[in-house]
DNA sequence: GTGCTTGGTGAATCAGTAT
DNA sequence: CATACTGATTCACCAAGCA
């Protein structure tokens, strides 16, 4: 009885649709779909050029796709969208949303106006993301999904054990960390540039889908842009169906997917490495309050001393810098390990702030880095 | 002369003011604090605990009909706030918000609705989460904060150095990893019990100000709680005013802010930019003789040269005007440093323009360490 | 083949002052 | 209020070229 699990025998299973998603989306039947994983336009508002220090211009999402007129033109897509895609979950499906600051919220709070129940937000933590090259904000370094269920009541999908595998044996954490989409994953176009402006990894995609879907069941993608939920969808034994606007796309995703391999049934055994011990920066040590500003280091030999200044700088006798630079400075060396050099003093004792260091790894513990 | 560098005298700082927060803010002046930090309720599930503008009581029920009705209520309440706090907001100020899936959304989705502009979303990753003890979902290990200046063109203040000094001299990153509170750290009442359920911890705080305010800021914190805002607040030369509806919470706050000891003035210097450095016009290294008109510079990447003349320009090839004109003019770009861009020669040696600059800052007795 | 250097790039709401 | 000018600003990774 090879039955797809979810008995969507209607809908047009493996596939792009064209056309926009919300009329899309209501020309399928409802209640047919296990899981939606969607990822809308952001709703970027930049200005003008943005350059790097060397004067390089940096390639923006300036497409068409992603101009709204106002906020409200925005809601009003959004919830069109969320409306569309909530008739044809199925009773017990999820929704995954995802967005950055600029439109998260919205979309955010139009996902439960529109009835759906918030399961958890969690963030993508980029390894590699851009730098804020005019030093005015912090590097915008994460992007947040949002996994809810169609009501308060559903009965959701979550293979919570499958999850704790993933990450040597202890629950999974709400924050996820990957590296952006770059190298061969990227897909390039006819003309050799970057396909899609904005296409996922295809990792983000494997922990979301092996969380929450299983082998069988039919996950549709209203913003299909170059397929990526189509190639992990297929690569994981489940069923896609994408809409996407634009024929470029379509075409790059169709022949993206057909050369994807399934795995074996039985091979959805993922890879963890131990990271590197995390760096921790010497300015944490101020912030959690095991040193003070103010407080005075001294050096392993006892001949130099230097305080402690409130972001994490030393300040010596006509020397400022980080613990590394101040170190070096005084032993006139072209380098030092700071970790090592500097002694804070406790119950009469000179004590390495390595020592510090290593209590914030401890309680770290944390496998993802 | 010792004049709170906010200028801000008629303010009541550094006190606890009982009431609602809204209304306690209306009573301050308009444009007057530097920076808010709101650490709201975070709603919904907490059961008679959130009140309608009107004062009266939502009651908490799950039906459909009833949770739209409380979504609105707590809309309302936050774009209420919202709207106070914009009020009494210089007009270059900030705001902080901390809120949880549960509320983060409909609260960022108000912050830009009452005019704010979105700077950042902020990732506190906990280290030492609860668990989710039933397996049903995702550990929740994050919090999420909003920045946004007051408006879209606010000149908001942001140490981006001293940042960067925290994190060992890379840009700080929008995922901020500290442990929760804890310990000796985490304020318990006179029966024992921890004394409030939502004490954030104060390594957070404590780069949340060193970031966004200078000494002598004045920091507004409508839900003040326990007053780890105004302790941080304190310890780090800082200004804090705030509102307690709860007269525990206030009492409690006093006591663990008047045992606070403020670190020393110097160890709250903090890295500054090159951007507040006073300006050095080029022709001064003309007119004090650092270099003569006539001499060759070199660009650093060795292709152009360029004649000083005496008025502070340059003379290239076929190019006249400033360091900076010519220097973009031979490189084809839309801008160039001049300063580090030309070179000139010294023993054998090519060295940056930049240094004569340095010279003569450090004659004007210029900090910028 | 290995290792080093150089160049390119990624969902980005990215300037301040004087005239 | 607009325009012009000064001048500050980047991290991790990948690919290609070269020794």
């Amino acid at each position: 009885m090879a039955r797809p699990a979810s008995g969507a025998s209607a809908l047009p299973l493996d596939t792009i649709l064209p056309g926009e998603c919300a009329a899309a989306m209501d020309a399928l039947p409802e209640n047919s779909v296990d899981l939606i994983f969607a990822d809308p336009p952001y709703n970027l508002q930049l200005k003008g050029d943005l350059h790097r220090p060397d004067n390089s211009t940096v390639d923006a999402v300036d497409d068409a796709w992603d101009q709204f007129d106002s906020f409200a033109a925005y809601d009003a897509f959004t919830r069109d969208w969320l409306r569309a895609a909530r008739r044809v979950l199925k009773p017990d499906g999820a929704l995954w949303v995802i967005g950055s600051y600029h439109n998260i919220f919205r979309v955010g709070a139009a996902v439960q106006d529109a009835g759906f129940w918030l399961l958890n937000d969690v963030v993508w933590r980029k390894t590699n993301p851009m730098p804020n090259f005019r030093g005015k904000r912090l590097t915008n370094a994460h992007e947040t999904l949002i996994w809810a269920s169609r009501s308060e009541g559903s009965k959701y999908k979550f293979n919570y054990e499958a999850l704790k595998a993933l990450n040597e044996g202890v629950q999974m954490r709400s924050d996820w960390t990957f590296p952006i989409c770059t190298g061969h994953e990227r897909l390039k176009n006819a003309r050799g540039e970057k396909a899609h402006p904005t296409q996922k990894p295809e990792a983000l995609l494997h922990r979301l889908l092996v969380a929450t879907t299983d082998p069988g069941d039919v996950v549709l993608d209203p913003f299909f842009g170059t397929g990526t939920t189509g190639a992990v969808a297929r690569a994981l034994g489940r069923h896609y169906i994408g809409i996407e606007r634009e024929a470029e796309y379509r075409d790059l995703a169709a022949a993206r997917i057909a050369d994807v391999r399934p795995y074996e049934a039985a091979a959805l055994k993922v890879t963890t490495s131990k990271r590197a011990a995390p760096r921790v920066p010497f300015g944490q040590l101020v912030e959690r309050g095991m040193l003070r500003p103010g407080e005075e280091l001294l050096s392993g030999n006892g001949r130099f001393r230097a305080k402690v200044r409130a972001d994490g700088t030393l300040a010596g006798e006509g020397v400022m810098g980080s613990i590394h630079q101040v170190g070096a400075a005084y032993e006139g060396a072209p380098s030092c390990n700071g970790w090592t050099y500097w002694h804070f003093k406790r119950e009469g004792k000179r004590v390495p702030i390595d020592a510090l260091r290593q209590q914030i790894r401890d309680e770290m513990g944390d496998p993802t880095g």
